[in-house]
DNA sequence: TCTTTTTCATAATGATCGCTCGTAAATATC
DNA sequence: GATATTTACGAGCGATCATTATGAAAAAGA
């Protein structure tokens, strides 16, 4: 049984050879060009400059490895609820929602378009579980929308009759386009041109000032 | 060398035991259900019922097999094109094009989401090239569209300050978006929610009767 | 019936898959 | 230095990958 060191306390036997923080980045970032499946541990070790037995003692195995390169791509998932909560407005949160994805979805040097909604879009039914963790970022995301759209309703910001299911649909169906159009090139610029039209969907707010 | 016989002309030799274009349809769900690379010859013999030789004798190798069922996906792409640029308007165009897409990512005999937008979203750089022709394809409906909402902002049925690359990317971003929508459950009526939403974002159109 | 042509199923090709064993090397504590 | 512990690394595990060689079987024309 391999014990992870608690990194702080130094442990007996040999050091790791590797940082093991950027060996997970660039897993993270050969699986976000490749997919999940469809990257190979020999892929993994040649990028990650290590051998296949060091990623095993690492990081456990290749599906363990994907989780938490996928937690990384993620980030803290509290962070994003609360970045959420704490919008202006739903729309801000909308907004926010998809400028974020541009920017990750079109960054310089990483691959583009979205490591979750590429790197999982189908497989062989072995990964099945994987993939509905996919499934289930992108619920937490639309709900967490639906839930900041329902508060501008119950607070009169947008109409009674505002379908916050839909709109959060919409956002998230956005993003997940967002990450196609990135991976056929489609520059930031122009992802942010689609945001406005789409951000025209929104119900008119009940404006207080203007 | 294999010869594909006509079919109108009966040829010497044993005939062929299963029917060509049904296996070919079973490819194709079989693909679209698990991805391009994804799915092992191993997977398509058991589904298509023959055994993987006769695979080989009747399409050639995978990549080919692929692409013929991803032609058979697409259906005539001179329709598509005599479809959208017969529409009334570019605004229905893309509402043609969302309904087709919402039709066929969610049918109940298939499997859910885009066969190509799903099957290629990632994969080896051995399948560069297949990619590249789903990437082809989106950017051909993309064209087509733009080319349709020019016409109407020449005739005047749009503001002529319309940018027709990005309302096409808008409609492109869309059924990208449904792809995934769909793959995670999402039903048609949700996804034409979606799409009544979406289409707020269409230029106002220079009423001529109404 | 005999030859020709094509398809069939079995079995095997070399390569790669995810993963692990065994041993040498490098650090700690004693 | 001795011992314990951990990692590095070459080699190899069985399984599966895409693909094909082989030869029997089934049809046509002679």
């Amino acid at each position: 049984m391999k014990k992870t060191s608690p990194a702080n306390k130094r442990s007996p036997g040999r050091p790791r050879g590797f940082d093991r923080q950027a060996a997970l980045e660039t897993a993270m970032k050969t699986f976000w060009a490749h997919g999940y499946e469809t990257t190979s541990i020999s892929d993994l070790s040649r990028a990650m400059g290590i051998n296949a037995p060091a990623i095993y003692s690492a990081f456990g195995d290749k599906k363990q490895l994907f989780l938490e390169a996928m937690r990384l791509y993620r980030g803290d998932p509290q962070r994003q609820a609360e970045a959420i909560a704490g919008a202006a407005s739903a729309r801000e949160a909308a907004a926010m929602v998809l400028a974020n994805a541009i920017r990750t979805f079109t960054g310089k040097d990483t691959p583009k378009g979205c490591l979750v909604g590429t790197g999982l879009a189908t497989g062989s039914p072995a990964a099945a579980d994987v993939r509905a963790e996919g499934t289930a970022m992108r619920d937490t995301l639309e709900a967490l929308l639906a839930g900041r759209i329902e508060r501008d309703v119950s607070e009169g910001v947008l109409p009674p009759d505002t379908d916050a299911g839909t709109l959060a649909a919409l956002v998230s169906c956005t993003v997940q386009g967002f990450s196609t159009l990135a991976r056929d090139g489609a520059s930031a610029a122009k992802l942010h041109a689609v945001t406005d039209l789409v951000l025209q969907g929104w119900p008119k707010e009940k404006s207080s000032s203007v």
